[in-house]
RNA sequence: GGAGGGGUACUCAAGCGGCCAAAGAGGUCGCGCUGUAAACGCGAUGCCGUACGGCUUCGGAGGUUCGAAUCCUCCCCCCUCCA
């Protein structure tokens, strides 16, 4: 396959592609840009998404440039907030970008990576120097910008200080002299910015790549840890792919479109199941090895298809003085349920078994001495020694 | 600076002196059905107590009242219009 072909695959817009082709045709290695969120500690998939095309681009003897916004973190992206984003400290920002690029080495390639910090540049720049590069946009086409307008129509507030942030983020590019900038699609507005300002300054506009954004596991929100409805690289295995096997079928088609290149017509036509199974072993793998992809699979089949236990229950030995502990107290201490109340309430809806024996009352006490293995629900799991 | 509107549980949002631990929706959790799906049905959803009950909650601090999310005072924050 072409170069072209490869980088274009999966886009949801490329500015422009002749740009892109003759970029290329220098046969020179391209600086592709990608600006690192310092507010996120930990990537899940959806991350995952954009990592997978800068991999290629990397694989094509290209230079990626992670760029760490820990000066522009300071004032906080504005792209699909609703509110304005808290500010971050400077240790934050270090922890997170740390956390960050060990991860993304799961996918990149580390040698090919440059990393740097926008407060290189942006520290020094003097105060008439913001103010001139604020003079080369306007704010009439600031609030083009779907999610300002939003806010301005709703009532809620928008700070001055976020119409910087494209600006800054733009400006990096100069200081970077980027050719390319890849970034999610809700990325659009401040990365087309970014090319106005090279010009701006001189520069050839670099070329800007979108890619989709993931959904959530609910199906309805992008993924985000802040809804809840993630699936992260670093989780484990068997929690990944019992994730994945919790999608909606729609949904799972939908991940395969984005995070495999697999033939979505093939996965259509599978049995659903198999075709969730399928997708699970390649994400674990993706991130662990086919051994660990395997024994998860294997796993999630026996404890929910033949419904036998887990194969590693944690253990945790509770303490007493009297003959024994009450079911509830246990729950509650356990981390199994939140509160004694919950733990009552989750008795009263069968949802407790104590080795498999569903429990209906509330007050039952496990006897001293012994081991027992506890159930909540379907899926939480512990053994107990009460001693 | 002036005039008005508003801040309620994880979220949105009702309530505007007792019947309010606070409607409704979403979310979440549980049960059922299943492919641990989705959709759907039922139930639960502040904390502590077996239950009658008790305790803490409606931006913050005081006050009025037998009794306050609801009334009053001050403070903080947000919005709209005017300047």
């Amino acid at each position: 396959m072409e170069p072209m072909e490869i980088l274009a695959r999966g886009a949801v817009e490329l500015l422009t592609p002749a740009e892109l082709a003759a970029k290329l045709k220098k046969g020179k290695p391209l600086r592709v840009k990608l600006g690192l969120d310092p507010t996120i500690a930990d990537l899940h998939l959806g991350h995952t998404v954009v990592m997978q095309k800068l991999r290629q681009f990397q694989d094509l003897g290209h230079r990626v440039i992670f760029l760490i916004g820990d000066y522009t973190a300071r004032i906080g992206d504005p792209s699909g907030q609703v509110k304005a984003r808290p500010r971050l400290t400077e240790k934050e920002v270090t922890q997170n970008a740390k956390t960050y690029l060990d991860q993304a080495y799961k996918i990149l390639n580390k040698k090919k990576t440059e990393v740097r910090r926008n407060s290189e540049w942006l520290n020094k720049a003097k105060s008439m120097e913001i103010v001139e590069l604020a003079g080369h946009y306007n704010v009439a086409r600031m609030m083009e910008r779907e999610d300002f307008k939003k806010r301005l129509g709703e009532g809620s507030q928008i700070t001055v200080q976020e119409f910087l942030y494209p600006l800054l983020q733009g400006y990096d590019s100069v200081a970077l002299k980027a050719d390319v900038e890849l970034g999610g699609s809700d990325q659009k507005f401040n990365l087309a910015v970014a090319r106005d300002i090279q010009r701006a300054y001189g520069q050839e506009p670099e070329v800007i790549l979108t890619m989709p954004l993931l959904l959530g596991t609910d199906g309805v929100k992008k993924m985000s840890k802040s809804y809840g409805n993630y699936i992260g690289i670093t989780e484990p295995p068997k929690e990944i792919f019992g994730k994945v096997m919790g999608l909606s079928d729609d949904l799972m088609v939908h991940y395969y479109e984005l995070l495999t290149e697999e033939n979505l017509e093939t996965v259509k036509a599978m049995h659903p199941k198999e075709a969730k199974v399928r997708l699970g072993k390649i994400l674990v793998e993706r991130f662990y090895s086919e051994q660990e992809a395997l024994r998860a699979a294997q796993e999630f089949e026996s404890v929910f298809a033949k419904k036998e236990k887990p194969s590693d229950i944690n253990e945790l030995e509770l303490k007493t003085t009297a003959e024994g502990l009450g079911l509830v107290e246990i729950l509650a201490t356990s981390g199994l349920a939140p509160s004694k109340t919950e733990a009552r309430r989750l008795i009263g809806q069968s949802a407790v078994r104590v080795d498999d024996e569903r429990v209906a009352d509330a007050e039952k006490k496990l006897a001293k001495g012994k081991k027992y293995l506890l159930q909540v629900g379907k899926r939480k799991f512990l053994k107990i020694y009460v001693r």
